[in-house]
DNA sequence: GTGTATGCAAAGCATTTGCAACGAG
DNA sequence: CTCGTTGCAAATGCTTTGCATACAC
């Protein structure tokens, strides 16, 4: 079974008794195609390069169903801006934030997924999401400092 | 050495050759007596029980000075609203959220702090600060949807 | 007195919504 | 044809700023 996000989305689409138009799919395209955590802006910025008449709305509730879809997930960092990354392919994972250059770079960790389930079965929690975000100064950045 | 907040307060405003006004005093003696994550809204609504005539804006940047100073912590769940909490007597913790009835449960991990040295040290990152929140819905909620 | 702080109102921003025109099914 | 979708513009809600007045030092 080849589980394409395309596929992935118009089930949604269609589940929901919604329709696939266009814009959706340049939407979903233009998402797909993105490697970093990208902002309505950024989509609504390069979804215009293709199509420029397309509105910063539709590019906002699109994400929001391709959120609901499954494909995305919404993150959210210090400067309050909602950021989109892809689920696919890309298991648990948490987020270093350099405060100097704004990189972002992913990790993953057993310990702390294994950490959390205990935390909640202690605390008879439900777990649906979570989001774990270290902030400081990247390797990169502490070199140049140094210099 | 008597480490009080007001003290560490003052010393941080004057440190910064800014002046004590009634009006910090205030709010930081209704931030000091608050437990749970205050928004700058709901400060400004404990505040103007005792002055009526304080402005949002005031509220708003003292909190900023409070912050500054070290006193509070600003988090922000996933309503996108700015909520502080404090940092004093509260080491390094992290936040259920539930996402049922809002509740906020702290909770401690030793397990998750130094997982997150380690992956500092193996990452090359400097630490400042971390944020861990665990979303999802919290005993007391999914005792009364079982019913 | 001098320069910071306050309170008000207005500006900023990202996000969300209303609505007439449009288009998928 | 019917009803969801789009694009525009306006509204929203929190945060931030400008400025004249008030006040700490």
């Amino acid at each position: 079974m080849v589980t394409d996000a395309h596929q992935i989305f118009n089930d949604f689409i269609k589940g929901a008794g919604l329709r696939g138009t266009e814009q959706r799919a340049l939407i979903l395209d233009t998402f797909l195609n993105t490697d970093e955590h990208v902002s309505v802006d950024d989509l609504f910025g390069m979804v215009k390069l293709e199509n420029k008449k397309i509105g910063y709305a539709t590019v906002h509730r699109t994400m929001k169903l391709i959120t609901e879809s499954g494909l995305a997930r919404e993150v959210v960092f210090n400067d309050g801006i909602a950021r989109f990354e892809h689920t696919l392919d890309t298991g648990h994972h948490h987020h270093f934030v350099c405060k100097s250059c704004d990189a972002v770079i992913e990790f993953n960790s057993d310990a702390v997924d294994a950490e959390e389930k205990r935390l909640a079965k202690a605390y008879g929690f439900e777990v649906q999401s979570h989001h774990f975000k270290i902030y400081g100064i990247c390797k990169e950045c502490r070199r140049k400092k140094r210099t």
